[in-house]
DNA sequence: CGCACTATTGAGTACTCTCAACTAGCGTGG
DNA sequence: CCACGCTAGTTGAGAGTACTCAATAGTGCG
C-alpha cells in the first residue's frame, strides 16, 4: 500500500523484502480526510506518525492576528516526522490541501521498526534529514529571493519531489493549490502571486491552466530560481552507510 | 567540559551519572576556530558531530550571486545535528561568528552513545526536533512578520536560548553579531536593520550598546514580536517517555 | 441559474532597498 | 601622540517591489 514511500526510500537504500513487509504491516490503519481539514492541530499531543498515501497536505502556523504561513508541503509518500512524539505538544498544525488518504503508524510500530530494521532506521533518518534540509532551503527562499524567484523555486521543488514519487507525466504534474496557498507558502499576497505567475507564463517558463502545471524547460526555470538540487539529496547512495554486505538485487 | 550541553539536555530529561560520563568521554577532542571561519563548507562530507562549547556560530547558505542567508545560530551547548553523516554532503555551510571552541564528536562515538544510552538517544532526538522547530519558526518569521517584528522575534529567541544555557545576566546578554549578520538572518538590508533597531531603542524595548543587549521588559518585546515560546519546547517533561523507573534525584 | 470560490485587473500606498556619504571606535605604526 | 586604515554603525534621498483595497471576471457545483 505505501507504494510511494517504498519508491522514495528505495532511492536512498535498497530495502529487503522483510523490510518492505514490515513497512506494509506498520501502515495498515488508513484514514481519510476531506480537503481543508486539520489532521493535527497546534497544541495537540502527537500520538502517531502519519504517512501520506494520496493527496496533498501541509504544515502551517498561524499568528494571533490571522497571518498564516505554510511551512512545508507533504506530498504522497511523505512521512510527518518519525519522532514527533518525543515532543509533548505540536507547535504547529498539519492540514490537508486536497482530500487525503493517509496511514497512521502507531508510535510503537515506529519504535519497533527502528529497533529491528537498521536499514529502515537509516532510511527514516534520511527522510527526516531531507525534510529539514528542505526547511532550510525555504528559509533561504523567503529571506533572499525575490517574489519571482520564490515562486519559481517552489514550483521547481514541488515538481522534482513529485517526480521522485512518480507523480509527474513528462513535463507536467498536478498542482492542487490555490494562489492564496502559494502566497501563504512564499510570504506574498495572493495579488502578487497572481502577477508573478503571469510573468512566468509570459516568459514561457511555465504553463499553468487550472490545476495542471507544465514546465517546458525545467533547467531554465531552475536558472531563474537559482535552484540547486543538492538540498533534496536525491543521490542514491545511502550505501556508504550499509554495513550488511552488498545490496539485494 | 560540555557543561552547557548537560545543562540543556538536563532540562529535557535527567541524565544518570553514567550518561554524563559517556557524554564527557565522547567530547574530548576540542578544536578552536577564529571568528568568521568555516567550520564545514557546503559540499564537504560531514564526518563528525560538532558540539559548540564556547562562542557563536551559524549555518548559512549563499546563492550564486552572493546573497547570503543565515539559516540558524548555534550558541554554546548546541549540537550540529547528530546524524548529519547520513547525508553524503553538506548542502550548506557552518561558520563561526566569534571565536569558537568546539568538541568534535566522532561518528562512531555518536552511534555508540545512541546504542547504549537510551536517555541520551531521546535527549538527542529532542535536541534535533527543537532545532527543526526553530527552523520552522524562522520560516514563519521571514514569511509573515514585518521587519520590526522579525528583529524583535530573533532577539527574543536568542535571549531565551541563552538563558537556557546560563549565558544571560539578569535582563542582559552578549550579542556578538553585527547588523549585517542580523540582516542576513532576517532577510533585510543592514540599513533597514539599523533603522529598526533604532525604533526598538526608541520604544525602550531594547537597550543595545556595543555588544551588550538588554531587554528591560521581555514580555513587552515578545508582544510586539508575536512571540510564542512553545516552539522552543522548554518544558522539562521528556519524562513522559522515560521507561526506566523514576528519575534519579 | 446562482452561489461560492478562485483568479484577474487597476490604482494608490507603504515598506524596504540601493546608493552614497559621513561618523564613530579601535588598533597599528610612523 | 596622532595619523591612518579598517570595520561597524548611522543618516539622507530616491527608487522599487510588494501590499491593500476594491471591483470585475471565470469556474464549478448543487
Amino acid at each position: 500500500m505505501p507504494h510511494h514511500l517504498m519508491r522514495k526510500l528505495g532511492q536512498f537504500t535498497r530495502l529487503s523484502p522483510e523490510d518492505k513487509q514490515a513497512l506494509e504491516a506498520a501502515s495498515q490503519k488508513v484514514r481519510l480526510f476531506e480537503a481543508h481539514q486539520d489532521i493535527i492541530s497546534e497544541g495537540d499531543a502527537p500520538e502517531h506518525v502519519n504517512l501520506i498515501l494520496e493527496g496533498w497536505a501541509c504544515r502551517y502556523k498561524q499568528l494571533e492576528d490571522g497571518r498564516r504561513q505554510i511551512i512545508s508541503f507533504f506530498l504522497p509518500g511523505d512521512l510527518c516526522d518519525p519522532h514527533v512524539f518525543v515532543l509533548r505538544e505540536m507547535d504547529h498544525a498539519i492540514g490537508t490541501i486536497t482530500r487525503v488518504r493517509l496511514a497512521e503508524i502507531p508510535r510503537d510500530a515506529i519504535l519497533d521498526l527502528t529497533d529491528r530494521h537498521p536499514r529502515i532506521t537509516r532510511a527514516l533518518w534520511w527522510e527526516m534529514l531531507v525534510q529539514v534540509a528542505v526547511q532550510r532551503e525555504w528559509t533561504v527562499n523567503l529571506g533572499q529571493r525575490t517574489g519571482l524567484e520564490r515562486i519559481a523555486h517552489l514550483l521547481c521543488e514541488l515538481f522534482i519531489r513529485l517526480q521522485a514519487v512518480g507523480q509527474t507525466e513528462g513535463d507536467s504534474c498536478l498542482l492542487p493549490v490555490t494562489q492564496v496557498d502559494l502566497g501563504d507558502a512564499t510570504g506574498m499576497s495572493n495579488v502578487h502571486v497572481n502577477r508573478v505567475l503571469q510573468e512566468l507564463r509570459g516568459s514561457e517558463l511555465i504553463i499553468l491552466k487550472g490545476r495542471q502545471l507544465t514546465i517546458p524547460d525545467l533547467e531554465a526555470l531552475q536558472r531563474v530560481a537559482l535552484f540547486n538540487t543538492n538540498y533534496l539529496h536525491l543521490d542514491r547512495d545511502g550505501r556508504h552507510l550499509d554495513t550488511n554486505g552488498p545490496d539485494q538485487p
